[in-house]
DNA sequence: ACAATAGTGTCTCTTAGACAATATCGA
DNA sequence: TCGATATTGTCTAAGAGACACTATTGT
């Protein structure tokens, strides 16, 4: 039987100054050597149980970060987007809130603004896009964004953050509604935001239970005022 | 470096008598002879350009059918799913017409209710599970469910086909009103369904343009009276 | 004419969005 | 006290479901 090059690729993602940003990683071999791609990498059928933890491997050994959000995206598949073969790459997404990259120093990784990227080697374009479009479709009606954000955050912020990746306004009743609906944050007792010229935010966290998993709303968010 | 086995499997669907059915094919070579397990084979590099062409030829090979509606599904992977070693599973589901699985005549192959399906090989069971969610959440706020009808349909037909699949009565008013707003069906001029003691049903069909796409609605389905 | 289901009009209720009032901070 | 933004209350508008009426067939 003929052979497939199996590996998997990692769509990192995360939001600075409210823009989505994707962490590339510079490629050390070929082929696209010295080309800035996502973290991917081949299979280890010793080490690697499936393709999930092969994708958590590669994030952690190749980037040096440990995603708290890793989902399956899609796999890209075929005789041409490999230069080296007929080849598979099961793809993942991954959300970190910006801190976790930023703590990484390494000239060997940086991340560029999704609406910049350009030139990316094998289909890795492709995958970015589908999964740009999985994370917005997913956070008009889930709780995904909330990886985004640190431990802590105020309502505010996060809609901020709902509305860079939806790229729309919300509004803000409708927002706080919805979360409260969903039923997945606890106000922090005590904590608010000081230090602004005005009324301080109250702190939410994701309740315990949610916090390595993902709720949904019935209808979604939609754009406001 | 290892070898890992790269496949793909087909979740094949159709709906009879209000129920979903899955196809199922009897497996003449080891692992599992014997034994129905869903239409699947390895990638032939030479042969395929990428996997979804695999799943096109491997469902028209083994099971004799070709589907207007093939959309990836999943990758299913690990070291235990299959005896023969570390293997990928790239799953599609398809959506046919009963009347196209009944025009094949074939022992070897069978449908099966899906709520009655018990002791499938490999990991099978769970990528029929990963299908049957996929198909009900998709059909909450698309088009899909057409792909189970013929080509021509009478509205209460379809309705009662999204209601086998959601599992919950659609109320009657909204679900014409949606049908309206997705803009996807036109009317068959002059065909009706005739020959019941009542008036007679329009019969619509998929528009030209939309034959072989998808359309979704903006809030879903949703139970009615 | 009657039973049965298709197809349509319309009212009500739910829910999202608009608007605006109140709360609480730093300056 | 003032400016700013958080937080909350409430009105309005759009959309979904309930109900009922009309249309058209076979018997």
């Amino acid at each position: 039987m003929e052979s497939v090059i199996c590996t998997v690729d990692v769509v990192l993602l995360t939001l600075r100054e409210g823009n989505l940003y994707v962490a590339l990683l510079l490629r050390d071999k070929a082929p696209f050597q010295g080309a800035w791609a996502l973290p991917g990498g081949y299979v280890h059928v010793e080490a690697d149980e499936d393709a999930e933890q092969a994708a958590g491997r590669v994030l952690e050994e190749k980037a040096g970060i440990v995603s708290p959000y890793l989902e399956q995206l899609a796999t890209f598949s075929g005789r041409a987007r490999d230069p080296r073969g007929w080849s598979v790459s099961i793809s993942y997404y991954a959300l970190v809130p910006s801190a976790v990259i930023e703590r990484v120093e390494r000239s060997d990784l940086r991340l560029v603004a999704v609406d910049q990227l350009k030139n990316l080697p094998f289909d890795h374009l492709n995958i970015v896009r589908a999964a740009l479009e999985r994370v917005r479709s997913k956070s008009s009606y889930s709780s995904l964004p909330v990886y985004l954000c640190s431990e802590q955050f105020t309502l505010p912020q996060l809609q901020t953050v709902y509305e860079a990746i939806l790229k729309e306004p919300i509004n803000k009743v409708s927002f706080r509604r919805k979360m409260e609906e969903l039923g997945i944050l606890e106000p922090v007792l005590g904590a608010v935001e000081t230090g602004k010229a005005n009324r301080p935010a109250q702190y939410y966290r994701l309740k315990a239970q949610y916090r390595h998993t993902l709720s949904q709303t019935g209808r979604g968010l939609n754009p406001g005022s």
